[in-house]
DNA sequence: CTTGTGCCCTGACCGC
DNA sequence: TGCGGTCAGGGCACAA
C-alpha cells in the first residue's frame, strides 16, 4: 500500500511514538510475515530490548534495537503499523504485536499478508537481499546520471524504470504517474528514447512530488493511515492517479497498463517527446 | 542477460 | 442477500 511518502510519514511518527521504549513482550499471531524465522527466536531476540532508532530505506522501515538487532519491515500492499494504548484490542489480521513496558503497543496488521517483518543482525543488514538490491534514494535529489545509466539500455517504458526498486527506491504506482505528469512526459515512452534533458526533468520533478506528498502526510486512497490513525491529505492534490480528468488542463485522461499496473496520463500535458 | 506474466492474499465494490 | 468477476499504494518466481 504505501510508497516512499507514506513510509516516511510512518517512520517519523513511529520515532516520536516508540523510540526509547522497552519491549516487554512480542506476540506473533501469524508466522508468514516473519519469513522463516522461528517465532520463539523472533520473540527472544526482542524481549527486553530497547528501540534505539528508526530509519527508512525506500519503502522499508528499519527499527534498530539495542543488542544490535534490527527489524526490516515492508508493508507491501495492505500492511499498516498502529501505535495503540494498553487497553486497545487489535483488529482482525493483526499478525504481530509489540508490547512496551509503559503499556503502549504496536500493531502490525496486513490482511493480504504480502508484507514482512524480518529480524536481522545490524552487522549483516547491508548484506541482506532486501537491502543490498535497492537502488538510490530519490530524496533529497534524484541523480540524473543514475537514471540515465539505467534508461539508455532498455526499451521498457520510463514509468517501469522509475518503479524499478533496483534503480530508484521508493517510487510506486501513484507517484510514478504523478512524477511523469509533473515532468510532462508520457509514461509509456521507451526509456532509451528519452534525452538526458528529459531525464533531468523527471529527476527534478521527483523530489517536488515526493516532498509535497510527505508534507501532506502521504496519500490515502482507501486504507492507508499513519501510526496515529491519521489519513494522508495528498489525495486532494493528485493530478492524474485515479482521476478521470487532468488536474492541470481538465482533458480527459487516458489509462493503460505498465508492469501490470493501471497507469493514468494526460494526452495533452504528456507527450512522448516531453514537449507541451 | 532482459522482459512479460502469473501469483501470493483478502476485501471492497459492482452488476446481475 | 448472494454470487461471481474485477481491482487494489508491491514484488517475487518463473518462462520465453
Amino acid at each position: 500500500m504505501p510508497e516512499l511518502p507514506e513510509v516516511e510519514t510512518i517512520c517519523r511518527s513511529l520515532r516520536t511514538a516508540i523510540v526509547g521504549k522497552m519491549i516487554k513482550d512480542v506476540i506473533v499471531n501469524h508466522e508468514k510475515p516473519l519469513r522463516g524465522i522461528d517465532t520463539s527466536v523472533f520473540r527472544q531476540h526482542q524481549i527486553g530490548k530497547k528501540v534505539v532508532s528508526i530509519d527508512r530505506r525506500g519503502k522499508q522501515l528499519l527499527v534498530n534495537m539495542s543488542g544490535k538487532m534490527v527489524l526490516i519491515i515492508h508493508l507491501k500492499m495492505s500492511g499498516t503499523l498502529t501505535v495503540a494504548e494498553a487497553w486497545e484490542q487489535p483488529q482482525k489480521h493483526t499478525h504481530c504485536i509489540w508490547k512496551f513496558s509503559d503499556g503502549s503497543q504496536l500493531f502490525f496488521r496486513d490482511p493480504r499478508r504480502f508484507g514482512y517483518v524480518i529480524l536481522s543482525d545490524s552487522s549483516s543488514l547491508n548484506e541482506r537481499p532486501e537491502i543490498n538490491s535497492l537502488g538510490i534514494e530519490p530524496l533529497p535529489i534524484l541523480d540524473t546520471a543514475v537514471l540515465h545509466e539505467a534508461a539508455v539500455r532498455t526499451k521498457r517504458p520510463i514509468k517501469a524504470v522509475l518503479m524499478d526498486q533496483r534503480v530508484v527506491t521508493g517510487i510506486g504506482n501513484i507517484y510514478a504517474d504523478e512524477i511523469c505528469h509533473e515532468a510532462g512526459i508520457d509514461p509509456m515512452t521507451p526509456a532509451e528514447t528519452l534525452t538526458y534533458a528529459q531525464l533531468g526533468k523527471i529527476c527534478r520533478s521527483t523530489p517536488i512530488i515526493l516532498r509535497a506528498a510527505i508534507d501532506a502526510g502521504g496519500t490515502t486512497i482507501r486504507d492507508y493511515k499513519s501510526t496515529d490513525g491519521r489519513q494522508g491529505k495528498y489525495a486532494l492534490k493528485l493530478k492524474v492517479y485515479g482521476k478521470q480528468d487532468c488536474g492541470s488542463c481538465r482533458s480527459r485522461l487516458h489509462t493503460s497498463k505498465i508492469n501490470g499496473r493501471t497507469t493514468y496520463y494526460c494526452p495533452k500535458c504528456q507527450k512522448p517527446s516531453g514537449r507541451q
